[in-house]
RNA sequence: GCCCGCGUGGUGGAAUGGUAGACACAAGAGACUUAAAAUCUCUGGACCGAGAGGUCGUGCCGGUUCGAGUCCGGCCGCGGGUACCA
């Protein structure tokens, strides 16, 4: 401990302002692009400006970091921006509740996330930073949208919205609660609106098929991509009615059921239930009854059924005798199909509710080939085996799959039916009836009808203010539409009075093409096609598995839409060639379970408004019992978020980033808890002392061989960590390395360069202690430019090898060998070995298995 | 409802089908100290046994395998997504 001066403790305050400073004066992150070097775009999921930033963020940017940093010292020239998703609800919220103007409210939040993600010292080109409320940036996006416009990408038609009837407003999803409006309390219906789509299922087949490419992204999340678009081979087909009107076109994945149909059933909004709405009052009362409640598909899924028998009678394909009712029934959706199906209930859980709930016939055309009794529908797997009893095309035991192509085959053949194959995925909504979002580009015109703005006029710009007042966000509704002056325009096309389009795009617009913005993001076109050629793809893009599916697809359709309108190169059709989606970062959410607030909802509070006392969680403040959920996503409206800035303030920024990487794999939720990281200071603080007695020993020492050995292999368990997003387990190898090296008797010099690769491996972790110790042991410049170290093959080579022995499978011994011993010579050994002898008690093994390097198994 | 994950000591977690519990937190014991802090050393899955050792053990039930935390089937619980939260 002697001889370890001021100079030489652990000062985080201090070295990490001292070294984010050496690293902005040599402008170490600013990314320029430089032919001679191979690139690497490396990307976070950009954070919406909530305000506060929270644990989530920082372990998210530190794995980026951690990235970034590390392929900068194997030679890359790395791009690693940052900027803020702007647009959005919360803004809204905020001047609703609080007044103020929900530019101001987001600008002022994005300044305080820059500062408290600037003491970070995260290895960010903030130069490049944006926000997508920045005028520059949705000017841009206007363009964009008028290139995939003209190039019939997007279209309007009618879509059903949530809508209050009290508040007279469209109510996102969030905005419902229990079937109401969150404001109002009013039962909230749907209700159809024309918007604007974006045409992404004209790209189900592409979007589908390449997935298979995407090698470097986790499989979980394209099968959630392959489910969600949901490609199905079906019949398509009509049922012919018995008062002899159109027929009615049903889509089926299941025509092997047909011998099973119990009735047809259309969906609500069905162009014959709509007619029958208008013509009687009792279907009009029913349709009205299925129309209540929100849009989510899980609120249609898990809504009771409901059906209403419409009269009309249609003929069965197979037996024009068969007449089978229509019912309208509320789980059938327009939006998939045709809008209408046949039923077979026996085989359908949802139908077979519906026809137990209205007694109608369940017919089985197939049983289990075990012949087990069925409860409910028998609804097995499409490529497990059954017995038709009453199949369509087919009979005997064989699969559904091969059943419902040999049952296309017949219908074809036969001529009433077609095989069709269609996708789940449905076309992009994008129009919003709010404010705080990017303004769609048109004009309507009475004589011209929808007219693109001309681009020179572009961008179309948020109004700030209504009238030379404030805008008044108390009052429900869309600003934009009551704006006295910024509505008016003049009409592109032929210039007489018009008026502007007063939607705002979907805030998924503003994130599905912002990494491409980063390769250039002050071009006064949506892209610089030198730079994104140079610059994309991403080459590891890393966020919340929360994103799996939406904001990907949008990502993945928007690149091949810039690629259409020349925005983007070939090569960039998949965006992203790696994906990491690591865990959320979870936290119990406190529940007041005395009291609700004003208006019936629950009462949330923050980590640090609670206590416990005598065994139970209650408010500090008050004593109000609270109702502990636990682990759950952190989430502003819960309450549950922790902000790490105590932390980077009490211990330094190093400690934070130590301590997120080390405690949980990245891939898996991780729940918050404030122990860990005082014990992630105490070993920074170790570490920096161990390095400073190095770099202040002298003279020969015992063991360098050994202490050398251990360099290496740390350098290969490190990097192999880093490599595959295995932080935990380099942490975890970075302790072992750590003893190793304070416990060992070496000499100065092997000491020093174990000390170096120490802090070379830690760098892209706790980059500002690394900084600082490289320089106590006499690092060449700075460590962020200093060479990966690499580890000697020959230093990894083990003379002798520990092989467990087991006994039917079970461990009962073990031998130490020499690594290259012949498998005769360790069966040798091993039969030789007490524990064997004992067990085999003068008999012979039925079966030794030496698995080399590994494990023996003698089976008795 | 549907799609996708996850479940291992008191806690976070480790383990290409090959010694379950690495590494750490918390706890306990000890050293140093007048004392404390700091630091260092040691012990911790459960049960049986004086010990050597044995039995059980990765949410539950079953299967494949010489061998299963890992693969397969069926459950239970929790989390994410479910197209207007981002």
């Amino acid at each position: 401990m002697k001889g370890i001066s001021r100079m030489t403790r652990y000062t985080p305050a201090e070295i990490e302002a001292k070294w984010q400073e050496a690293w902005d004066k040599a402008d170490t992150f600013k990314a320029v692009r430089d032919p001679n070097k191979p690139k690497y775009y490396v990307l976070e999921m950009f954070p919406y400006p909530s305000g506060k930033l929270h644990m989530g963020h920082v372990r998210n940017y530190t794995m980026g970091d951690v990235i970034a940093r590390y392929k900068m010292s194997t030679g890359h020239n790395v791009l690693h921006p940052m900027g803020f998703d702007a647009f959005g609800m919360p803004a809204e919220n905020a001047a609703m509740a609080s007044g103020g103007h929900p530019k101001d409210w987001t600008y002022s939040n994005i300044d305080t996330m820059v500062e408290q993600m600037k003491p970070l010292g995260l290895s960010l080109d903030w130069s490049r930073m944006f926000a997508t409320c920045d005028v520059e940036y949705y000017g841009q996006q206007q363009a964009l949208f008028l290139d995939m416009l003209d190039k019939g990408l997007v279209y309007r038609k009618n879509a059903v919205v949530n809508w209050d009837p009290v508040d007279m407003t469209v109510l996102a999803n969030e905005q419902v609660e229990g079937g109401r409006g969150w404001r109002s309390g009013a039962l909230v219906e749907r209700r159809e609106l024309t918007q604007w789509f974006f045409k992404i299922s004209d790209m189900s087949e592409e979007l589908l098929a390449s997935l298979d490419d995407l090698e470097n992204w986790p499989a979980k999340v394209r099968l959630m991509q392959e489910n969600w678009i949901g490609k199905s081979r079906g019949l398509q087909f009509g049922f012919e009615r018995v008062d002899g009107e159109e027929a009615i076109e049903v889509y089926t994945t299941r025509p092997d059921t047909l011998h099973g149909a119990s009735f047809v059933g259309i969906s609500p909004d069905h162009p014959i239930a709509k007619q029958l709405e208008a013509e009687n009052p009792d279907v009009a009362a029913f349709v009205a009854e299925c129309r209540k409640g929100g849009t989510t598909e899980e609120a249609i899924e898990t809504a009771e059924k409901l059906g209403f028998d419409t009269g009309i009678k249609v003929k069965h394909p197979l037996n024009p005798d068969w007449e089978l009712p229509v019912w309208i029934a509320n789980f059938i959706l327009m939006d998939y199909g045709t809008g209408a199906i046949f039923a077979c209930p026996a085989h359908d859980d949802r139908d077979f509710e519906f026809a137990t709930k209205y007694e109608l016939p369940i017919v089985p055309v197939f049983e289990p080939v075990n012949g087990d009794a069925v409860k409910g529908a028998y609804v097995p797997g499409k490529t497990d085996m059954v017995r038709y009893v009453k199949g369509f095309g087919v009979d005997g035991e064989t699969t559904g799959e091969d059943a419902v192509n040999a049952s296309v085959d017949a219908a074809e053949a036969a001529g009433w039916g077609e095989g069709v194959t269609k996708y789940r995925l449905r076309d992009w909504g994008l129009s919003r009836q709010r404010y705080w979002g990017c303004p769609i580009p048109v004009v309507h015109c009475d004589d011209c009808g929808v007219v693109p703005e001309k681009k020179e006029n572009l961008p179309v710009e948020l109004p700030y203010d209504e009238g030379g007042k404030p805008i008044d966000f108390s009052v429900p509704g869309n600003p934009l539409d009551r704006h006295p002056t910024w509505r008016d325009c003049s009409c592109p096309s032929c210039g007489k009075p018009a008026q502007r389009e007063t939607d705002t795009m979907d805030t998924f617009v503003d994130s599905s093409w912002y990494f491409a913005r980063f390769t250039a993001p002050r071009a006064d076109t949506p892209t610089d096609m030198a730079d994104a050629e140079y610059w994309m793809n991403v080459d590891q893009y890393i966020g919340g598995i929360e994103h799996a599916i939406l904001h990907l697809l949008y990502s993945r359709f928007f690149a091949r839409a810039m690629n259409i309108t020349g925005h983007l190169p070939d090569k960039s059709k998949e965006p992203f060639d790696a994906l990491f989606t690591q865990g959320m970062v979870t936290h119990a959410i406190y529940k007041n379970a005395e009291r609700t607030d004003d208006n019936g909802r629950a009462v949330y509070h923050y980590p640090n408004e609670v206590e416990e006392r005598d065994g139970e969680t209650v408010v500090k403040e008050t004593g109000e019992k609270i109702k502990v959920i636990p682990s759950a996503k952190m989430s502003k409206s819960k309450n549950n978020v922790v902000d790490p800035l105590a932390i980077i303030s009490a211990y330094g920024a190093d400690t934070a980033r130590w301590f997120v990487l080390s405690d949980s794999p990245p891939e898996r939720d991780v729940e918050w808890t404030a122990s860990g990281a005082e014990a992630a200071y105490k070993h920074l603080t170790r570490v920096y002392r161990i390095a400073a007695e190095a770099a202040a020993a002298t003279g020969e020492g015992k063991g360098d061989e050994d202490l050398l050995r251990e360099t290496h292999k740390a350098i290969r368990d490190v990097t192999l960590g880093v490599e595959s997003f295995g932080f935990n387990a380099s942490i975890a190898k970075l302790y072992g390395f750590t003893n190793t090296l304070a416990k060992s008797k070496a000499g100065a010099d092997t000491k020093r360069e174990a000390a170096k690769v120490l802090a070379q491996l830690m760098s892209p972790m706790t980059p500002h202690l690394a900084e600082d110790i490289w320089q106590l042991l006499g690092g060449e410049g700075l460590i962020v430019d200093a060479p990966w170290p690499v580890a000697d093959e020959a230093m990894l080579v083990e003379a002798s090898v520990t092989l467990p022995i087991q006994i039917n499978g079970k461990r009962r011994g073990e031998i130490n060998v020499a690594a290259d011993l012949p498998k005769e010579e360790i069966e040798k050994i091993v039969l030789a070995h007490d524990a064997v002898t004992k067990a085999l008690d003068g008999a012979q093994p039925k079966k030794l298995i030496v698995v080399p390097g590994r494990i023996v198994n003698v089976v008795i």
